[in-house]
RNA sequence: GGCGUUAUGGUGUAACUGGUUAACACGUCGCCCUCUCAAGGCGAAGAGUCCGGGUUCGAGCCCCGGUAACGCUACCA
């Protein structure tokens, strides 16, 4: 660990972007941030990142909020709770980075460009097609004054760019920072592209955002992914343009899938209220993200690798992080989570279940369903008990239309898990939305509300499919229908 | 393609400043318990530490060279 005597007091962040679903990765990082802030006194700070308006999901910030709290990772200093450096939300800050950008404008650390997106789409193209790196080629970077000024005077939208320093062979040539774990990185300028601070609609970048804010909020220490490492001499390159000091940086290994690749919904779940709602404790999701990438002495509690957050505050060891990506094993998840269920007192478990599986709310939102499709109280469980179970699997039989292949009823299974990821959930725009997949593919809705009907309850017979998936959750419901195709797919290949 | 990072059983980790036969957990398999399934108990298989050189009495740990995987390569973060 490098510190100096004359330190600062610990700062640092984790900065989601509010553009769908809370991530696993955005715990991970937020448990490794929370503990190295509680383990100096320092204050842990949630800032979001929403400056990338067409992803933008406007439930999602209230999301990463209850989830985060949810897993007992609670934040000093946020939009919500507010602090002496907000606004804490970056698209109350655009202001600021106008300002900063104007800056770096007057000393010519960048520029502005006036490239159309599809001129730079096109120079890519050709650089792609030439096995060239695809790079902003500086067009814009040597315009004179008159020609900037008359490009201003005529209305054309620019970006601005980073004026990344010529690469000549001389000092300046390369910029080298220091990872907290892997010790100096170096990358040659002419692999850094004039990346754009401010996009065309006002906003700043992730690049420009991130380092002034940082640098405003007095980060001292950025723990963020290793995927931001190819990035940080940017990051660096802003902070020498602007004459601040740069913070400590400190990248965490990326979960993994099972196949090594970077966690994704495709291979894994990945959404903090899919784990939350299909009955995972947090202490277990935490415990287990705190055995991702070692940290803790091994022998902590005899060797049990079970450990609460407050031991992980006192014994974590940042510099005992292993560098290999950990693969996010649900198995062992689901070990784990046993172990905590079984820990439970008997009136704590029964708590558990009472609230979790058979919440008031959500039973009353399944009785409205329910009532008028009864004859006696207790066949309630009949028609209902997909809500409740974890492991629904559709025999052929049950989910195959009478009239399909089985090749095309799972092709159009994917194309109805691809439309219901991208679509809000709720009755008023599924049904639009799915209708319209129907007829674009030619299946009839009664074909299409079946077969996903199959996918998700098991049955031919349920309450109705829309309100029911209302109810039960888009995380579940997504997880169900790719767990499904998965399940087809491995038993296709077994077939072969 | 370019750049960067990483590399210990199937998975997650351990192995003090190089020092017995590479340890623990999950998973797998078997046995016990038992009306079933779990849980629990006992036991087993599974890596010679990505590969090839080098230094050393001795290398998973140090050096050199490869390879592979992953990440980045956006007016996304």
């Amino acid at each position: 660990m490098t510190s100096t005597s004359t330190e600062a007091p610990i700062r640092v962040r984790i900065a989601p972007s509010p553009t769908g679903d809370p991530h696993v990765g955005t715990a991970y990082i937020g448990l490794l941030n929370y503990i190295y802030a509680r383990q100096r006194g320092g204050k842990f700070i949630l800032r979001i990142e929403d400056t990338d308006r067409t992803r933008f999901v406007p439930a999602s910030e209230q999301m990463i909020f209850d989830s985060l709290r949810w897993l007992g990772l609670g934040w000093d200093e946020g939009p919500d709770v507010g602090g002496p450096f907000g606004p804490y939300r970056q698209s109350e800050r655009t202001e600021i980075y106008r300002e900063h950008a104007d800056i770096l404008l007057a000393n010519s650390t960048a520029y502005r460009c006036f490239c159309t997106p599809e001129e730079i789409e096109e120079i890519r193209k050709q650089q792609i097609a030439a096995k060239l790196p695809p790079r902003y080629p500086g067009t814009c970077r040597h315009l004179t004054k008159a020609q900037i000024a008359e490009n201003l005077a005529a209305g054309k939208s620019y970006t601005i760019r980073l004026a990344v320093p010529p690469h000549k062979g001389d000092l300046t040539s390369s910029t080298t920072f220091c990872d907290e774990l892997r010790g100096n990185i170096t990358f040659e300028h002419n692999n850094v592209d004039d990346q754009v601070l401010m996009k065309s609609d006002g906003f700043p970048t992730y690049h420009l955002a991130n380092v002034v804010d940082d640098h405003l909020m007095q980060i001292t220490d950025v723990i963020r992914a290793e995927e931001w490492i190819s990035s940080t001499p940017k990051h660096v390159l802003l902070y020498k343009a602007f004459g601040w000091e740069i913070p400590r940086f400190w990248h965490m290994p990326l979960l993994r899938n099972l196949d090594k690749s970077k966690i994704s919904k495709r291979k894994n779940p990945v959404s903090l209220i899919y784990y939350r709602d299909s009955g995972y404790l947090p202490e277990a999701i935490i415990n287990f993200l705190g055995l991702m990438g070692g940290g803790m002495p091994g022998d902590i509690n005899n060797g049990t690798e079970q450990f609460t957050l407050a031991e992980m505050v006192e014994h974590f060891v940042f510099t005992n992080i292993r560098l290999g990506g950990p693969v996010f094993d649900l198995t062992k998840l689901k070990w784990l989570n046993g172990e905590y269920l079984r820990k439970l007192s008997p009136e704590d478990f029964f708590h558990q279940v009472r609230t979790r599986v058979f919440g008031d709310e959500y039973l009353r939102q399944i009785a409205s369903l329910m009532q008028t499709r009864i004859e006696t109280l207790t066949q309630f469980g009949d028609l209902t008990s997909f809500f409740f179970s974890d492991n629904v699997v559709p025999s052929q039989e049950t989910f195959l239309p009478k009239k399909r292949t089985l090749e095309e009823t799972l092709a159009f299974a994917q194309d109805q898990l691809a439309v219901l990821e991208a679509t809000e959930w709720t009755h008023e725009a599924l049904e639009p939305a799915l209708k319209k997949l129907g007829e674009e593919k030619t299946w009839s809705v009664k074909e299409n509300f079946m077969l996903l009907r199959a996918i998700l309850t098991g049955s031919t017979m349920s309450p109705p499919l829309l309100e029911s998936m209302v109810v039960f959750g888009k995380a579940r419901s997504l997880d169900r229908v790719r767990r499904f195709l998965d399940a087809q797919k491995k038993l296709a290949t077994q077939r072969k």
